[in-house]
DNA sequence: CCGGCTTGTGTAAACGTTTTCCACATCATA
DNA sequence: TATGATGTGGAAAACGTTTACACAAGCCGG
């Protein structure tokens, strides 16, 4: 019945005093209570509630060794921060851990300053039990650091050129952008450009080998100056939308490595007075927010990203057990959502 | 010259062993440089470099019954998270913590469970020790807790509501929509419809008071039927725009209280296959990404959120240090970024 | 030449937990 | 009734810091 005293500095011996207990029990009974009589159980535990007693947690990560934490570091890049990845992550991540107990620290990567330092001060700070890795790259110097320190961490995305076998949770890029050729190529077209990401991303490799093996299995010879690489802005995209559609002989459809590249080929083919979806047909990658308000709405791959920070987070519970690698290593298949931007290439068609 | 040793589990102790003096003196060459003579300074700090001492965290916080920790409570809505206010947020404020050497706890509220039982977790748990409250309330209970409990913290923006002082950083709404409603104003508009936000949040009336102010000095009269409310998606404002336009006497100008809302209302211009900037104006609020990527480019109120994060965590540090509130009240003005989406009006134009 | 002040360092006591012993009942069993 | 086995709870030792306090040495002015 009483209720909430004010809990402003009860700690662990005050419960035990006023339940007539030792600290060891009121520990016990929060940490083992299975251990202790269920009279003395329910005693303690009623005290711990009429005073509000809260385990203070830098005694208790102090004692056991560890942070109780997880850490994620988000490269904040110069300028606009348009990327709802993180943001779709981070709310997976953060749910999933909540009800695991866990905090989470985010630390905010500056563009100047080397990644890795910041990986290694929440490491060797012993700030972080483990890691939420994201964005991998072909070879991650991230991962293989975490790998040689042998800290627990969790990929979002694979890192082809590291060997050790590691956590990750990726996103099949080849399945998807192979489905995504596939669709264009029943709908008609057989003159279909691609623009890529850096291929220092490992994603970047997976995409475009999708788009070779669909071409190739439908008999369709690949076009190096139909191979484009973007830097994933909507201006890179537009950039070189700009120069596929002032050749002699354009192509018909453009698939995209990312939705932001995706939007600025939609922009050239504007500017042109062209109809993405008509006259010429676009896919992105990623079903970023503004890819169902683009005009007209961008056919897309969607990943679904916080289901994956919560994937990620029982991975990570499970390497913090100490289960082992192996059966933590998935590969999911993004979904081919089709919007207005694709359609049937139009024979007659030409355009200088 | 020597190079580092295996970090694994040196602490406070070693270090004193390895340079021969006391744990005492050790934590103060890092604590209080200069309560220690130069000689020993040096010894102790080149001896814990050579062994890449770090301090243990949580012996420290333990010690000195803080956490070193400023939360932040992002709520993560069901559907997309189109949200990338809250990223730059994150970035400037974690630029700002990592230089003050304090951790970034990021706490997601889910769509379900109610707010408040976050921040509980947060303060009464001994995680932080203050916080970041964004996205206030014309009432807001976040604040009223924390005020309560005696909690430092900064808001970004204000909570009209609340009568007792506290600490924030506001972008004055107020101000921006008079001069968006100014700039329309001049441009010759007379018949401007205004798309709000809901009553609950405390930037919802400022704009609103804005939106009438210009209005009223300019002798033109507010139509209640211009003044609606929406829910600041992107939905709404399609919805909202689709009854303006279908009345009898539809505005020539439209202005809206988020960038979503104002998205959506140019998707509805298009399906009518009216030009925003030409036959309705339309002005936004926020600046987000998408805004320079529509169709046409918006015109909107630009707010710097990472600079803002940058200056909270400033703010912040001040309170933790005891600074007093009365220097900690500050309003910044958002600047009215002119883009395709605004100009002047078309006299003869009707449509049914 | 001595009391007091300054300067530099060490000793030891916290901070709030968890957990490893141990001690003590209780109880069944021989 | 002695003897383990079992169950329950307490005492105390960590975990790695910071800091109040004590102490020794050196310096100063009287």
């Amino acid at each position: 019945m009483g209720h909430a005293v004010s809990s402003q500095n009860v700690d662990i011996r005050r419960v035990a005093a006023e339940a007539g207990v030792s600290i060891a029990t009121v520990s016990r009974v929060l940490n083992h209570p299975e251990r202790v009589s269920p009279e003395t159980r329910a005693r303690v535990l009623e005290t711990a509630a009429r005073l509000g007693y809260r385990p203070n947690p830098n005694g208790k990560r102090l004692r056991k060794g560890r942070a109780e934490t997880v850490g994620l570091v988000i490269p904040s890049p110069q300028g606009r921060f348009a990327d709802s990845f993180f943001l779709e992550l981070l709310a997976g991540l953060g749910e999933g851990l909540s009800e695991a107990g866990l905090d989470l620290l985010v630390a905010t990567c500056p563009p100047g300053s080397d990644e890795l330092a910041c990986y290694r001060r929440l490491v060797e700070g012993k700030r972080v039990d483990g890691l939420v890795v994201a964005r991998t790259r072909r070879y991650d110097e991230r991962i293989a650091y975490l790998l040689e320190r042998g800290v627990p961490f969790v990929a979002h995305g694979r890192s082809d050129l590291i060997a050790e076998p590691y956590p990750y949770l990726d996103l099949d890029g080849r399945e998807g952008f192979y489905r995504a050729a596939r669709r264009l190529l029943q709908l008609g077209h057989r003159a279909i450009a691609y623009i890529g990401a850096p291929r220092e991303f490992n994603f970047a490799l997976h995409r475009l080998e999708g788009y070779r093996q669909a071409l190739l299995e439908a008999g369709v010879p690949l076009r190096v100056d139909w191979i484009l690489e973007g830097d994933l802005s909507e201006e890179s995209g537009y950039r070189l939308a700009g120069g596929l559609l002032e050749a002699p002989e354009p192509p018909t459809a453009i698939l995209c490595a990312n939705d932001l590249m995706a939007l600025g080929v939609l922009r050239a083919l504007r500017e042109r007075g062209l109809r993405a979806g008509r006259e010429v047909s676009v896919i992105g990658y990623d079903d970023i927010p503004q890819a169902q308000y683009a005009d007209p709405p961008l056919t897309t791959l969607h990943q679904p990203f916080r289901e994956a920070g919560r994937r990620l987070v029982e991975m990570l519970l499970a390497r913090l057990g100490g289960a082992p690698v192996a059966g933590l290593q998935e590969v999911w298949v993004p979904e081919l959502v089709l919007r207005g931007s694709d359609g049937p290439p139009q024979g007659e068609r030409r355009f200088p």
